[in-house]
DNA sequence: TAAACTAATAACCAATCAGTCAGTAATCTC
DNA sequence: GAGATTACTGACTGATTGGTTATTAGTTTA
């Protein structure tokens, strides 16, 4: 037999046996890493089922990448960290307001990764990081850290310009960062059995919670007009 | 060797070997498992260890539950489910405004559930859901759907009052949802080994989410005055 | 065509673990 | 204290998997 599952693998499907393909293998077995991965999560993913979606043995999979754990750190080197440069670019080039800045960062968030497979990398590392440290550590180093510092960017950005009442940035930050992430983390979990009429629309819940934080975040009006509930964000 | 452990297991420290006691049993596995599930998720915990530590053998331990599963729906009734009767109460007999009953309703959330090893256990269903669909839907029916229906009369009392805008309650929900789920997942997850700098105090966190939220949700002042950044929450 | 090179394979190893069951010993009954 | 009951044990099973390596075979060179 040459396949015994009857929805066969891409890869698998037209490929001769054995074909030697030096160049293609890494840039193949990446993409059915990233696929297993999103899937299962790290721990849960057989290397052999990796191999056997790129259409190669376990062998060839342990010739290209010396671990699974190296495997991992390729696929996110590949998907995520690349792209901070691009995105700091776009920062430093935008003109308009912050309010605006922050719904174009959020929706650019949302096409590029959390509508993505990418997004599953992310709930994977926070719900494996504790099982598998060093792997926690690479991802807070080349991915969270990055993403802090450029969203503190544009919340700074907001404060300067007076859109946005001063305010303790470092967790100014998570007031952005927790709804988007747990976005990524519902899609990839919870959200892909909940009962009916909890499902979650990502634009509609994204709109809700961007202008809901905007006006959260804006600056009040005329000192001495405390709004209706007496709330004000306490500044560091 | 009665012990390879340096550091004795609580149960086993004590206890004579063999030792009947039937009734006590169920509760220490319950408390072992409780740890070892938050320690080191579902998947990853190993029966043998929760026997181990609390001082029977493995055997034992599927003497008093069927399976592994069976164990996890035992450690989760414990643990969360009852709790809802007892917070719906809390609800109905609050006296005061909205804005601090859900101030309230979510430091209580935190006292009770976030800072306590219950935290774990969302954190833990929310990374394990998709590889144990039958243990999600579980959890589904017995946590987030009560939860998300007393949060929502919440954010319906303050609609009714005035308080708060008129909104699409189900996005509404995860408004406030979302900043405390995304705690937990945190706090059991990067937060174990994130960078300097970057650690999160649940206190100052909590305060700088519920504040932002309460404004963002709050009547806009007078119709026709629009807030500085024009922002208006969607309404359903 | 034959030899040299190496990409790719598949059998193999050592380790891991959920769940089982035949047997052991603590406790109870009379 | 002898026999009956049952809480408890731990060796065992069967299945799984990350990683290794001796072998096979596609490709190139001369």
């Amino acid at each position: 037999m040459t396949s015994s599952c009857p929805l066969r693998d891409i890869a698998a499907t037209v490929r001769a046996k054995r074909e030697r393909r030096k160049d293609a293998r890494p840039g193949e077995l990446l993409a059915a890493a990233l696929e297993l991965f999103v899937e299962k999560g790290f721990a849960a993913t057989r290397a052999e089922e990796v191999a056997k979606r790129a259409g190669v043995s376990k062998g060839t999979l342990f010739l290209y990448f010396s671990s699974k754990e190296e495997l991992f750190k390729a696929v996110v080197r590949e998907n995520i960290s690349g792209r901070f440069t691009e995105w700091n670019a776009e920062f430093e080039n935008f003109r308009g307001s912050t309010a605006d800045l922050l719904r174009y960062s959020v929706r650019a968030w949302w096409e590029r990764i959390g509508s993505t497979k990418a997004s599953g990398i992310t709930k994977l590392m926070m719900s494996e990081a504790s099982n598998f440290p060093e792997l926690a550590a690479f991802y807070q180093h080349e991915v969270i850290q990055p993403g802090n510092d450029l969203l503190r960017r544009v919340l700074q950005r907001g404060v300067d310009s007076g859109e946005f009442e001063p305010m303790d940035l470092k967790y100014g930050v998570y007031v952005v960062l927790a709804p988007m992430l747990f976005l990524a983390m519902w899609k990839h979990s919870l959200g892909t059995c909940s009962a009916a009429g909890m499902e979650i629309d990502p634009e509609h819940y994204i709109t809700a919670q961007v202008e809901t934080i905007l006006h959260g975040l804006a600056k009040r009006a005329g000192a001495g007009r405390p709004c209706a509930n007496g709330g004000l964000l306490p500044c560091g």
